[in-house]
DNA sequence: CAATTATTGATAAGTGATTATCGATTGTCA
DNA sequence: TGACAATCGATAATCACTTATCAATAATTG
């Protein structure tokens, strides 16, 4: 049976408490505050267990590795070229005039620039 | 010296005519029809020179290994689920509503979906 | 509490893509 | 044409990431 492990419990409110997604080596860190020998093996296996379940989701941005974040219907992130953190971006409307006859299932749009704080703005 | 190689002209040739980006190893299959020997070391030599000299570029998919075409102003993408190919878009105008102090300096927006002839329409 | 067994941590192994190596080949230029 | 060196093909090595292995640990149940 299933279950409820500290390691677990410390990946789980790691995920919750980030607003944005996270690698697998980024959740190690974070989880280790609470968990101090948490071994990447875990993380790797429990993230792919809450995906499995539902309870998280893979980001995957061009030419990088996946991040993980919980569940959500977004699925726009603004990956700022300066400082590297990924934002989400509640949905900005992408009525995109596609050719006729392409019907889309599900898209992904990733803006690459600079965010508030490295802009000045 | 640079040197003009059967090899660098069949992917040349084959670049030119593919009205998509291309992976490594359909390159690979493609010129061969030409020069049936070439390794996929040549190709990956190649690709990765002619993408210095801004005659190609590469293309990112999230979560897979980057495509090469001739060097255009387009970025986005239609890659159909069905058949798994890569259509061009000519730009859909995302003039995306962004938070202000967001500053976008380069875009990608990749659609998933089907394409008109796995559509039926 | 004791027995059972899912889960863990450390690390070796696997994976897929890309690059380095090196002897053989082949454009280029005198 | 002939000599030189860029390029080639085959494959071993590398790289970053992910998964498998397995003895040790610890959560659950009676």
């Amino acid at each position: 049976m299933k279950r409820h492990t500290r390691q677990r419990q410390a990946i789980q409110r790691v995920m919750e408490q980030s607003g944005r997604p996270l690698l697998p080596s980024e959740v190690q860190a974070s989880a280790q505050n609470e968990v101090p020998g948490l071994g990447l093996a875990t993380v790797y296996r429990t993230l792919k267990s809450l995906v499995s379940e539902g309870w998280l989701q893979a980001i995957e941005l061009p030419g990088e590795a996946p991040r993980f974040e919980v569940r959500t219907t977004h699925h726009d992130h603004f990956r700022c070229l300066a400082c590297g953190e990924i934002f989400e971006l509640s949905c900005p409307g992408i009525a995109a005039a596609l050719p006729p006859g392409f019907e889309i299932a599900d898209h992904q749009l990733v803006l690459y620039g600079r965010c508030p704080k490295c802009s000045g703005h």
